[in-house]
DNA sequence: GTGGCATACTTTGACAATCTAGGTATCAGG
DNA sequence: CCTGATACCTAGATTGTCAAAGTATGCCAC
């Protein structure tokens, strides 16, 4: 126990996976690291998790993948966001937005 | 789609319930009326969602439960936040805390 | 040059939590 | 008497995440 990162959510990782990429193209691993780096080491996406994840994304048409080599010549698949995806992360943003409110509403409670 | 009811996600409703608790003993029904009612109509819990989860939560000790009739007459299962219990809220507390902290550090990022 | 480590991707199986959808029973109001 | 709200329970399906494998490459230290 007494985990010093904190574990995701069902269903924040398409939100975050989304967010990531909306800073530019990026492939997997990199999107792990990005997500890592970002949260100031607290979030870690497990590779089992991000790539099934990454799947499912594709085929909902929410990135679009290629497979390129990145500068270090290293071959690499990289995802970008589609127009259908950045819709999707302003949609998951605004219900995690609520989701947040809501909560934080039963817990002002006394 | 379009679902005006944020959706529950996974790991948020054990602390929902014990937050209910917390403002005193309740029967598994009024605990679903009790986070609506607090959340402003934003958060539903399904029966199937909810007796579940208090069978799970007394199991680890969180909630006693015992059978009495309330002021209408009626009998009902009632629930109480044990000492264990409310640390178990305080935890989970913290750990949604960080959690939120750590996803508005993702979304911050340009 | 080889051993180990970080990078990079994939797959499998287990697991946990929620939801859907059904069921039972009581009680109040029309 | 019939409906809807209250009150509880369960089975089965679904889903998402994780742990734990495996493969392969490039790089650096020794």
């Amino acid at each position: 126990m007494a985990k010093n990162k904190a574990e995701l959510l069902q269903g924040t990782l398409d939100m975050l996976i989304l967010k990531a990429l909306s800073l530019g193209e990026l492939h997997g691993y990199g999107i792990i690291q990005r997500i890592r780096q970002l949260s100031d080491e607290m979030l870690n996406v497990e590779q089992g998790s991000l790539y099934p994840a990454l799947y499912r994304i594709e085929q909902k048409g929410w990135v679009s993948a290629r497979w390129d080599v990145h500068e270090t010549g290293r071959e690499a698949k990289f995802y970008k966001l589609t127009r259908v995806g950045r819709k999707q992360l302003e949609t998951e943003e605004a219900s995690w937005d609520r989701l947040v409110l809501a909560i934080a509403k039963v817990r002002q409670a006394t």
